[in-house]
RNA sequence: GGACAGGUGGCCGAGUGGUUAAAGGCAGCAGACUGUAAAUCUGCCCGUGCAAGCGUACGCUGGUUCGAAUCCAGCCCUGUCCA
């Protein structure tokens, strides 16, 4: 597979990153003779990104490896817009305030994984809407809008699918493929970016940049997708029923963020182990080896990498020895969730509730009858049951196998 | 602006006056089996209550009726076609 000769090349494509390039040997070129700005346009929807958009910052990890200048653009304007490939309904509209906030909650991710500075390799963020907020609407029309066709549009999947589900798009939406492409144009005409990259989703999108850069000014940049990442059983990368696994710690906590990377199904280890590790590929292909329960070691690896290079080292450490100490010891670890108890006690099903184990009390109470609330590792079975935590002193409350929680005395 | 079709629980989707807290599927949670995996089987899956029950819920607001997700009126929203 490596038939490259740029480090950047080879390295993306024997870790998987890859899924389409628009022109696979001029890219190689290219990052073979020069540092490469390139970059991703991540949406401002939330105050965090979430593991979904994980492969998408790993890439600009790697870029920033093999010598090459990462840039972020955050969609301050685009936002404000919705992007609606993907989406069956329009985006709610958020105000300015929130977007601003967001951004610099997504921002404080990007610098753990990425060296910001003024540097020839140093990764640098900006907000499109420095940019698109200036463009008047005749201007957008007459220099961005006149290489469009809507024959061209229409075709594209964001637009085609809205339609063929006979759900509406707003002309609004509509626009957002030519507000994305001219980004693309903007960054290769005043900063020199010559490369998009971004998920399969994002092809269409891409390409339009693309093609706008070389229609408007002549210069061949270049787009580059990862594959749409999806876990072994079909869902989609950083969704859980419980939520998203957000990157963002004041989002989700550390331990939890461990836990969504310990309990990888076994197939998409070695795969996760090459996107979101640095891990030498020698490491990979042993750890992938091992069959059986064996498997769990690579999984506790990949917990502890991912975590180390999100959250930091101390949040792996941390989480690696709790979980540790809960599921191997059968005792408690520091990271686990803590629910003080006063000295009236707590009744079991409210414990469970007041920590989230359980949506209602009624709930609860279902799961005391299945026998699935322990407290201490002795299940419990009177619904009715009050805890008492004496002051000073910790018992454990599990629902299940995989939730635990301290319950601390005060 | 007109005609037609729609708006049901996290999602999809049945349901055209009481037996409907609303079929079925998906997602989810738990139990069994395991390896904190997958697959499989079983149970659960609006709130409150020990329970009988009560309270909420089928786009919104009113109305008819002993009784409405179901019928009527107005409004809002969406799609298709027409202007």
């Amino acid at each position: 597979m490596s038939t490259f000769t740029s480090d950047l090349m080879n390295l993306l494509s024997e870790r998987g990153y890859i899924h389409q390039v628009t022109d696979a040997a001029a890219l190689d070129a290219l990052a073979a003779s020069q540092a490469v700005p390139g970059y991703i346009g991540f949406d401002a929807t939330a105050p965090s990104l979430h593991t979904g958009s994980l492969v998408q910052i790993m890439m600009l990890r790697r870029l920033q490896q093999t010598g090459h200048k990462p840039v972020i653009v955050m969609g301050g304007g685009t936002t404000r817009i919705g992007d609606p490939t993907g989406r069956d309904e329009s985006r709610k509209m958020l105000s300015d305030a929130d977007i601003e906030a967001n951004i610099a909650g997504i921002r404080t991710v990007f610098e753990k994984l990425l060296t910001f500075g003024d540097g020839p390799t140093d990764a640098v963020m900006v907000n499109n809407h420095d940019w698109l907020g200036q463009l008047g609407y005749i201007e957008l029309l007459q220099q961005v809008g006149t290489h469009f066709t809507i024959n061209r549009m229409l075709t594209f999947d964001s637009v085609r699918l809205r339609l063929d589900r006979e759900q509406p798009m707003t002309f609004l939406e509509f626009n957002y493929m030519i507000l994305q492409a001219y980004d693309f144009r903007h960054l290769s005409h005043e900063m020199g970016v010559r490369l998009q990259m971004g998920g399969s989703d994002q092809w269409g999108n891409i390409i339009n940049g693309v093609e706008l850069t070389r229609r408007m000014d002549g210069q061949e940049v270049f787009g580059l997708t990862t594959p749409l990442l999806t876990t072994a059983d079909g869902a989609k990368m950083g969704k859980t029923a419980a939520g998203a696994v957000w990157l963002n710690e004041a989002q989700l906590p550390n331990y939890d963020f461990w836990q969504y990377w310990r309990n990888a199904d076994d197939r998409d280890v070695g795969r996760f182990l090459r996107l979101f590790t640095d891990l030498p590929l020698e490491e990979i292909a042993r750890l992938e080896a091992l069959e059986g329960s064996e498997i769990n070691a690579a999984k506790v690896v990949l917990a502890n990498e991912v975590t180390r290079l999100v959250r930091g080292e101390d949040a792996a450490r941390t989480a690696e020895q709790t979980a540790s100490a809960t599921f191997a010891g059968g005792g408690m670890g520091a990271d686990l969730p803590v629910l003080e108890v006063g000295r009236d006690g707590i009744a079991v099903g409210a414990a469970c509730t007041a920590l989230g184990f359980t949506a209602s009390n009624g709930e609860a109470k279902r799961k005391i009858a299945e026998g699935a609330i322990k407290v201490d590792d002795v299940v419990v079975t009177d619904p009715a049951q009050v805890l008492a935590v004496e002051i000073g002193t910790e018992r454990k409350l599990s629902l299940g196998k995989k939730r635990h929680a301290i319950l601390r005395g005060v």
